[in-house]
DNA sequence: ATGGTAGGTAGCCTA
């Protein structure tokens, strides 16, 4: 089974290049981020011509998941228990930034971690909140194979930022935020990416860091130990920050081999 | 060069 994640940034301004790059792919599981829509305008019918289901988790013009299968998917979950919310004016509000389904017996979460907009800001504070009870409910998802996908939001390394002394006072590479992605590794989850496709995930728009390669690694997929066993292959698509109206992150995408965990309860036959 | 671009929306806000 091949699945992606891919921070789409507004999935109904590349729709066409979502779907074709779906096929081309040949990826059964695709969580996005970032799909900019309510769940009622969601373009689930370019996706369904395709073969692919959507289950999508929208709420207004910004954030927003969603997760495409070409596979059944099962208990779908929108938001993680105690998932913070956040006051723009007035009461804080649970955003559209998390949402689960099971494919195969696989858990995938589509995550898409707040910004933090700047150290001093309260969306920073948000951000971190937002990680910790994230980090706080890991160990109720023990015990299959698992795993965390989307927009983090942090460079957890200084190389995974072309110039870490262009970040100095910065969010994204903050202690605070790395030690609360750091948490999500202490808790036992693994980078089944990093080790297998070096480089980053997105470049901003502005500036022209993609043509100087000025880029940032803030995409993972973060697996259980059940699920890192499974893994063969990741590679990053570097290809789709190319052409025309690009998103400004590209797609993380990661072999697992179902198979091979169930050779072991097959009977032998002599 | 302390900048710049893109999306949703119809004012600016978000990234």
């Amino acid at each position: 089974m091949r699945i992606a994640t891919w921070n789409v940034n507004s999935v109904r301004a590349r729709t066409a290049r979502i779907v074709d790059w779906l096929e081309r792919s040949d990826v059964d599981v695709l969580a996005m981020q970032e799909i900019k829509c309510k769940t009622e305008q969601f373009p689930y019918a370019a996706f369904e011509a395709a073969g692919y289901e959507v289950q999508a988790h929208g709420f207004s013009q910004w954030n927003g998941v969603a997760i495409a299968s070409r596979l059944p998917m099962t208990e779908v979950e929108r938001d993680f228990q105690g998932q913070p919310g956040y006051a723009n004016t007035g009461d804080p509000v649970v955003e559209a930034r998390a949402m689960a389904a099971t494919v195969e017996g696989v858990r995938l979460w589509s995550l898409y971690v707040p910004n933090g907009r700047d150290l001093a800001h309260a969306h920073y504070g948000y951000k971190l909140e937002w990680l910790r009870v994230l980090a706080d409910h890991l160990d109720t998802w023990g015990g299959r194979p698992l795993a965390l996908m989307g927009d983090f939001n942090i460079a957890p390394l200084d190389t995974d930022v072309w110039d870490i002394g262009a970040f100095d006072g910065s969010t994204h590479v903050s202690k605070p935020e790395r030690a609360a992605f750091d948490a999500l590794l202490q808790a036992g989850l693994v980078d089944v990416v990093r080790d297998r496709a070096p480089g980053y995930t997105y470049w901003d728009y502005k500036a022209g860091r993609w043509n100087k390669n000025e880029g940032m690694r803030i995409d993972f997929v973060l697996g259980t130990p059940e699920l890192a066993e499974l893994v063969t292959h990741a590679s990053i698509d570097r290809d789709q920050r190319q052409g025309d109206a690009p998103s400004d992150h590209v797609p993380v995408v990661v072999d697992l081999d179902l198979e091979t965990e169930l050779d072991d309860d097959r009977p032998m036959i002599f």
